[in-house]
DNA sequence: AGACCAGGTCTCTGTTGGAGACCAGGTGCG
DNA sequence: CGCACCTGGTCTCCAACAGAGACCTGGTCT
């Protein structure tokens, strides 16, 4: 099978029926590569375990997030239904982002990503320093 | 900076102990950068999926990816202890990638992830639908 | 001799992310 | 009155990064 096959067929069957993740050309692989991203994963994992919060609160516990990613990253979410933002017409304007059923169930499947990767971390950076000194010879 | 120092301070910033992917300065969140990314994910379901496969299977099986992103990803997985690179010396050159027990665990979690992104597709681009209406006007 | 194979690396260029300035427009402060 | 300040963004600029495609290695086949 080539690769010009591969995609065809990924493409007609996303067209059809089948959504393929790994099909280049599959709407399932646009949305999952969006959600597959390191700040739309700390957004759904910071409203499942905070709950509702402002976009200046989300910031502050999204460490290191830039107010453009944030705005880009919870307009797309917010576009594929995952998240609400609610406006409430004050002064200062306040602006509250909240998790959608869709959302609270990704949440609850990206929740343990965070949780094993802070649990293996060590394992991770061991293997990382043994790996290193071994091809540093080399 | 070393990964010692990135640790200390890392360490210092999460709170001593404490290792939290939401903390900019915490290794484990660098950890998660890289593994909260779409290549390293649709490789690691692809090894799960698939089991052992050579380079050139995984740039068929994960449909676009480039021999770049595909060499840099595979070398983070390894670097990490998540995938195991096994070359055979022979011509044309062989080299296998398998999963390590690190890398099935998280593998396990990233699947889901996947089929997920799947299922809900319809609804996600029925939202999108709906939000890019709603904002046109607008 | 020349083409071909796998599994990369190198170079160049278009896209993306981050830093920081700017904006709206209502409020308090002097 | 004039001015700074608040939030939740947007705009601009530059550095970093991703993708396309050329090149490499070195052994076999024609």
């Amino acid at each position: 099978m080539t690769t010009e096959e591969t995609v065809q067929i990924g493409a007609e069957q996303c067209g059809r029926l089948e959504l393929d993740v790994f099909a280049q050309l599959c709407p399932s692989r646009e949305l999952f590569a969006e959600l597959a991203d390191k700040w739309s994963m700390l957004i759904l994992m910071s409203l499942s375990a905070c709950g509702p919060q402002r976009f200046s609160e989300l910031q502050r516990g999204v460490g290191g997030v830039s107010r453009k990613m944030l705005t880009q990253s919870l307009r797309n979410l917010e576009r594929s239904g995952l998240v609400l933002r609610t406006v409430f017409p004050e002064t200062p304007p306040r602006v509250v982002y909240d998790l959608r059923p869709l959302g609270r169930e990704l949440a609850e499947l990206v929740a343990p990503l965070g949780h094993w990767t802070e649990r293996r971390a060590r394992q991770m950076l061991a293997a990382r320093q043994e790996f290193d000194a071994a091809h540093a010879e080399g």
